[in-house]
DNA sequence: GTCTATAACCGGATAGAC
DNA sequence: GTCTATCCGGTTATAGAC
């Protein structure tokens, strides 16, 4: 393994687990085994080093969403792909809401040029609405309230686990473990029922 | 008023927008319009002003959760009392669930401990939920998911502010805005159908 | 109690040898 | 490319005058 891929993981790891703020170079360089000039040397600046992890984390997450949306042929197909699809990905990358809710107050135009520069379809998405409205399929909802509930509730117990995991599993780390496997049945029915869809 | 409640004042603005890591004692000092020095005067440590502050704001939030808990008759009480109750405060404290969220990685403890301080009588809670499956009101819910996602819709969107502005409402604040008050009207609605209850 | 001045320290960045 | 040594700015914290 080249060099620099040894500093990017330790980077990784550290930034994920620290933010920007709270992460020291020495730090990445000891993770990595080397020392701090060859950090610079690679990566003019830790600022450049931090946003170089920031994108490459960010950019896994945003063509699935964009598939999920391609995918579907109704809003309640989308409700299923995308909580599906999303619960997934935070499995595999349990750090990502963390340091991207990390970074929002720091710098938001790095997570907002990211996304938008992926340039989500949110207008198929209204019309699968409007269609599915129209149709008696579902009661009417905003899109926009419909998003930001499904967003919250598949990213918030990953990214308040500590809390969430003391209080109501007795830090109980399986339990928790549990919990978050269920979710994915729990969330798809709660959020279709009420969007007044009809659950299987 | 005090140069202590001054302090705290300050102390409160700034550690609420940038976290423990982002302040500067000397912005502290600035926004409280005297010197460095008399912060260590009068708290010991930038740790311990912080841990004040912190501690500060999350104990104004715990007693409308009991009062929401105790004041309920049925599960449908509760999903109305809380949704509502912890919007109004939210609005009231926007700063709160960054704060929160900011430090759950530094140190989850401090939070944890104030929680379970508060001793939450989850059991009665789960007692309302059996009683209203049993009547035929609402259909099985796990109270810990239930929990979970209404706390998630509800802190998010003020987590996650600065993105969902910007990606979903062309950064048009006002827009945001009322976003945000439509969240209790729509949010009651949508756990109270999700649940499988009859919405009046 | 409040100030100025400064100590003590830390962390990012650079110089320069190899 | 990689290292050691060092600089330099910034931050917390303290000393000491008023």
């Amino acid at each position: 393994m080249t060099t620099e891929e040894l500093i990017l993981q330790a980077a990784r790891k550290v930034f994920t687990q620290k933010g920007m703020d709270g992460s020291r170079m020495q730090e990445i360089a000891d993770e990595a085994g080397i020392n701090k000039a060859l950090l610079h040397y690679y990566f003019r600046s830790k600022e450049k080093l931090f946003e170089k992890i920031f994108a490459e984390g960010l950019k896994q997450l945003l063509p699935k969403v964009q598939l999920s949306i391609e995918k579907s042929e109704g809003i309640c197909d989308f409700v299923h792909y995308f909580i599906g699809n999303y619960l997934d990905l935070i499995k595999e990358l349990p750090y990502l809401p963390h340091f991207v809710l990390h970074e929002i107050n720091r710098d938001p135009t790095i997570i907002v040029n990211i996304i938008k520069g992926q340039g989500l379809p949110f207008a198929l998405l209204q019309s699968l609405i409007d269609k599915d409205v129209a149709a008696g399929k579902i009661k009417p909802i905003q899109l926009e309230h419909l998003m930001v509930n499904m967003v919250s509730m598949v990213l918030f117990p990953v990214i308040a686990r500590p809390i969430i995991q003391s209080v109501l599993f007795g830090n109980d780390e399986n339990k928790f473990n549990d919990f978050l496997e269920e979710r994915k049945s729990v969330l798809i029915p709660f959020v279709l029922l009420a969007i007044g869809a009809k659950t299987n």
